[in-house]
DNA sequence: CCCTATTATCTCGCTGAGCGAGATACTCGC
DNA sequence: GCGAGTATCTCGCTCAGCGAGATAATAGGG
């Protein structure tokens, strides 16, 4: 076994983030009777909505990865459940507006509103020049793992 | 709308970084043939090689939050494919051990390993105190997310 | 030792997420 | 207003994962 480089730590702290934050996301799943894929609609157009985008039915599918059948069958879910609505766009009537209910909005916060405010809360112990090596770093991680398909740059 | 805390930024790249990983492991998975929870598995799996602990149906199943029923499909599929080989256990013929096979891990090196060496190139890029704040918070954000069900501490 | 309780895994039957193919509804350029 | 293109939906199917219960092995009390 060849010395392990000590840059390896992050990358395996990392990971177990990412398989923490995962196991975070199906526990609030499965406490509400929804699937994974559901939660990481839900995350996504709540990220939407942040940014002030409206979000489709199709750009939805492609944010997870699914595909038009799928979509379909995602968001009537979500309706049934009262989380999202559909509404017909009135610029291009083919499309579908996917609108997040306040009422889900709220029960994200209620359930991710304490670790946010928990990182929040580490974030705030750590001086400037550590925060900007942490954002940093997060930036050019989610970088390098959506460009990591093609082998040249 | 309140005015946004700086620190959210942190908690949305977080978030935004968790989100592409995940697609990253879903591309590998589509690409060989796999679903999202087998690329999990053998994540879990070779997590236990590295640690040089024996993973046992059981406790993978445990470790993905399957019942029994779906770890055996799981280990099945695994199993079938050619990634990872079933032995009881000698000392209790009741436990099943799940040995990664080899080129199963190749293959996951080889799909990894360009993202991994652009994390350790990134690391290298920081000085060591800014190294210990990124190690410090994901340690501390990986502990926040295991621990935030329970309200009180 | 045997008998029972316990633990680890597997089998069976079922539900439902997501897919491929193709239908439907709407827009736009000609 | 017709044909090509685009967005979504419908249908039928496959298979991941679940609940219930079977099977196999161990551990402990009598």
């Amino acid at each position: 076994m060849p010395s392990p480089e000590p840059e390896m730590e992050i990358v395996h702290l990392l990971r177990a983030v990412t398989v923490e934050l995962g196991l975070h996301s199906a526990r609030f799943a499965s406490r509400h009777g929804m699937h994974p894929t559901d939660v990481r609609a839900l995350i996504a157009l709540m990220d939407a909505r942040r940014a002030d985008e409206e979000m489709t039915a199709g750009r939805l599918g492609a944010a997870l990865g699914l595909n038009s059948a799928g979509t379909t069958a995602l968001v009537d879910r979500l309706e049934r459940a009262g989380h999202v609505r559909r509404v017909r766009a009135e610029e291009d009537r083919r499309k579908v507006l996917i609108e997040v209910d306040e009422r889900a909005v709220e029960l994200g916060q209620a359930f991710f509103g304490p670790l946010i405010g928990r990182v929040v809360e580490l974030v705030r112990g750590y001086d400037e020049r550590e925060v900007a090596a942490i954002r940093g770093f997060l930036g050019e991680v989610r970088e390098a793992a959506g460009e990591a398909d093609r082998p040249a740059r």
